[in-house]
DNA sequence: TCCCGTCTTGCAAGCGTATGCAAACGGCCC
DNA sequence: GGGCCGTTTGCATACGCTTGCAAGACGGGA
């Protein structure tokens, strides 16, 4: 059967070939053709086009990845979806990587905090880059990359090691803008619920909120940990209310867990947020606005970090070896889940100074 | 520069070619050493995984699906995944191609609910198949599909072609289960919140409500919609409770509008669910097992649902032109968002009959 | 008319891997 | 030692495309 005829018998996708053929020039001509800015005529450009249309020809992406070494690819690396915060992520990367030009190649992760081998095999893909949504890589993982020359970013999470670059949020100033809010507005018995021990991102907050007291000389905060999970964080919650020193303010190191928190304090314990018990939370997801919650936190502005991710992808790509660390700042939220000061809060630029 | 001190510099990735090299054999020896089940004795094999190690060898897999014309890659489209039954559905794919040695590639879908020539490009990639969570297709979009020869599955929507494939939840039996629950917890003004009107899927669940109260010759139950969203669902829920025909039960067309409804009830009405009103959803998401939700529901179990999806791949990917349609099973979870029958309900077997 | 510059086009060599085929190898039995 | 068979191996080609290079087409000026 002639190559020909199995395009008619439409039993094998159509090439480049084909197309030559049916347009009665070379294939290089084809080629060209699909290529902006390729050095060909008008009209054999629109002849070309037009046989490439009558064959649904589509120019096969893999080949072309394989001459041009780029792929196109960004591998992205997220765990624990229930969270909103990277839900939204998630869906921006996607768009935004859509106006670029650039595909998502999306992996899931067990939850582990660091990521070691298991992906490994992503790496085979020729990837543009590696995105880690708040997870780390083992320093073996790192080499691998670095060998397989794929640029890695952490988004949300920092590395132990400093040559990985990195796109977070202002974790350690936002946690300090909380602990001086929480504190002018009078509450004397601060707790933290905080995330999952080994992240950067959890670390970064609980010191800064810790810090914050602790410079003036303050009680600590009583401390407990969610890990990031709702379940885990709803536990906390209720140790905390259980207290006979209970706490008059819990900041919960994101929000998935504030929301988690507010709903023990409300439904298990008939506690009104922002009356009888403040909450505040960290990133400002979609939730966090609705009158439900109406949570009082500290934004982590996707939008900029998004943008910033994908900067740093081309800076990366244009100069291997670079390494960006980039802090996104944000600002707090008032909402009513806390009891705010009576006079009004100085934005953080009092604790930035 | 030779291709060995090239390698050495690190500042090419290393090739079969390489490897084959510095282990002394062919490169198509590498290639067997990296197939499995390939003809090739076992002390080759590791003297070339040694070599292989040494210069960091991974083998190029864009290379690979360019000769197996398989990409090993599955699209899929996904919008809205702040709705998280998608959150969770897309994550259970993940895991579940991660098994079966598929990668997802996922790509954004803005809000339409069919999706036309904009997916266009990504069948460029020689796609093993492409899943369309709640989205269908333009039948322009699906005969694109047909020639590149990516079979489509359609993932709880259903679409006007009846060639494509789907997999869905029981739609009608859910919504219709659903109402004789809450005719038998005595409710006698049901409301729904249907999803977007040209989905299949509100279609069906409005259908299966509707028609449930019809064939019993009683009133029709008050009609509104929400168009899956958040948002318009607690303005449907507002208008819905405002009215002075108040409705004492509510079937929203999916959780996610639930759970909007259920918070404008008790905030802003002070209307307490399953007491003062009767909220029912659609989907099963974990927030709806929340105490603060606590949303009964008919259960879209997401396990089978993906199983079956990857077995439909399976079967199209062996035959072509196949045409698989799936009803996965559910059951109604009966929490307490609404008054629930005094008698025991005899779960959905009675509306199955 | 001829020459030269500009725009198009085709040729052919890859990109990194898989695989059919045939050659080489090794062991075994007669 | 020779012949035979099963296992390993290398050679060469193919996958579908891009791109450098050189040849062809064409037009204008001398």
């Amino acid at each position: 059967m002639s190559a020909r005829s199995r395009i008619e018998d439409n039993r094998m996708i159509a090439t480049a070939n084909d197309v030559a053929r049916e347009a009665g020039v070379s294939q290089s001509a084809v080629s060209r053709a699909f290529t902006p800015g390729a050095s060909i005529a008008a009209n054999t450009r629109v002849k070309i086009l037009a046989a490439a249309e009558r064959l649904g020809y589509q120019p096969n992406l893999i080949a072309r990845s394989l001459i041009s070494g780029r792929s196109n690819l960004i591998g992205v690396g997220v765990g624990n979806l229930a969270n909103p915060f990277f839900a939204e992520a998630l869906e921006r990367f996607s768009f935004a990587f859509e106006d670029a030009g650039l595909r998502l190649l999306l992996f899931p992760i067990d939850g582990s905090v660091t990521l070691g081998t298991e992906i490994h095999e992503v790496l085979h893909y020729r990837l543009d880059a590696l995105i880690l949504l708040s997870v780390t890589l083992t320093s073996t993982l790192a080499t691998q990359c670095q060998r397989a020359k794929v640029p890695v970013i952490l988004f949300n999470r920092q590395g132990s090691d400093p040559s990985i670059s990195s796109v977070i949020g202002a974790n350690e100033l936002g946690a300090r803008t909380i602990a001086a809010f929480l504190h002018a507005g009078g509450h004397r018995r601060p707790a933290i619920i905080a995330g999952l021990p080994d992240s950067s991102t959890s670390q970064q907050r609980e010191q800064g909120f810790h810090g914050w007291f602790a410079e003036r000389g303050l009680p600590a905060p009583i401390s407990e940990r969610g890990d990031f999970q709702h379940d885990q964080a709803a536990a906390a919650m209720r140790r905390l209310m259980l207290r006979p020193d209970r706490p008059d303010a819990v900041f919960c190191a994101n929000d998935h867990m504030a929301i988690a928190a507010l709903n023990v304090a409300r439904f298990e314990f008939g506690l009104e947020p922002g009356r009888d018990v403040s909450i505040v939370g960290f990133d400002d997801v979609p939730q966090a606005a609705w009158p439900a919650y109406s949570l009082t936190t500290f934004a982590q502005p996707l939008v900029p970090m998004v943008e910033r991710t994908i900067e740093t992808i081309r800076r990366l790509r244009d100069d291997p070896g670079a390494t960006v660390h980039s802090v996104i700042d944000g600002n707090l939220i008032v909402r009513s889940s806390a009891r705010a000061p009576r006079v009004a809060f100085h934005p953080p630029d009092e604790t930035r100074a």
